[in-house]
DNA sequence: GTCTATATCCGGATAGAC
DNA sequence: GTCTATCCGGATATAGAC
């Protein structure tokens, strides 16, 4: 990994560990062991390096729902769980839920790709969740829009909670999202 | 309203416009029309109006708790919503979702206030989702614990991502959830 | 209770040598 | 591509006058 990648992944790791705002050049130049000067040249403002680390993201994500679009929607509700039980294992929250709450502090640029990558996010979801119905291997009211808005948004949310002291809930909201899908 | 009272209602409203490291006792300053150093003679630190902050939500809705708590579980539940559609019309996020993306971030006291109003919050929807269900005015699979959990998720979720653009999903989501939990 | 003034630190960013 | 050196602005916090 060059060190423009190992800025991007620490960068991203603090993000989520600490806020947009609470991570500095120098919490990197630390863990990559080079000046913060040098982090500027390969991104020179931080909002550079934000844009970077959300590409990343939407890179990462393109690769899954490439790899799993002919799977049946039950493989990609799972695949899509398992994204998120690996960051609770990080003790971190995701992407979307770290930058959400700084949103109006942000740079456009930031912002703009942000939504791209919620909009990657939720069109995958919505789609499966649409397929689910159709081959009625899910129930569910209302629109996929909705319910996927529903889905993600406890997936997120939890992130947020679990390191409050909702750990012990996890598992079971996963296992009570899938029961209310697929039971009924 | 006293200056102390001004400070923590503008300091509030910071922290779920911008997030609790982008807000400073300067910006407060401008609002209220004194110095920055006239704030730390009513909260010497910023975790002391951090603090102080999650106080007063702890005193509001333990005043809501109080007044609904004869009030049938669906009432309650509206309620509940209430408090979350009020938050969206301002465009803002609610306190837990702002400070929990921060949470690493900040000072202990805070941290423990913090769980402190989650828990408050927790029990009381926890508190109404099992009677609902004890009175057959409510439906739902898993523990009133697990439930509880997936609801408040919803809305926190829903305000961070209504800024994403997900505006329009807002009221849907909230009828989805009554409808799922009432029709069955 | 609020002010002026100031200390101190930290963070992003740039210039220019190597 | 990384370094040293430096600038600048912003933020928390304190001292002491009014």
């Amino acid at each position: 990994m060059n060190t423009r990648e190992q800025i991007i992944r620490i960068a991203d790791n603090l993000i989520r560990e600490k806020g947009y705002n609470a991570f500095s050049f120098y919490d990197i130049s630390k863990k990559v062991g080079i000046k913060t000067a040098s982090i500027h040249y390969h991104f020179p403002l931080k909002s550079d390096l934000g844009v970077a680390v959300i590409e990343q993201h939407i890179d990462n994500l393109s690769t899954i729902i490439e790899k799993y679009k002919s799977k049946s929607p039950t493989d990609r509700l799972d695949k899509f769980f398992s994204i998120y039980v690996a960051i609770k294992n990080e003790n971190k929250v995701c992407l979307v839920g770290s930058l959400a709450s700084d949103l109006n502090t942000l740079d456009e640029q930031v912002q703009i790709k942000l939504k791209t990558f919620t909009e990657l996010m939720f069109n995958w979801v919505c789609t499966f969740l649409d397929e689910g119905r159709n081959s009625k291997a899910f129930t569910y009211e209302g629109s996929p829009r909705t319910k996927s808005v529903m889905i993600i948004s406890n997936l997120l949310a939890l992130l947020q909670l679990s390191r409050l002291s909702y750990d012990q809930e996890f598992k079971s909201v996963i296992d009570t999202i899938k029961l209310e899908l697929i039971t009924k």
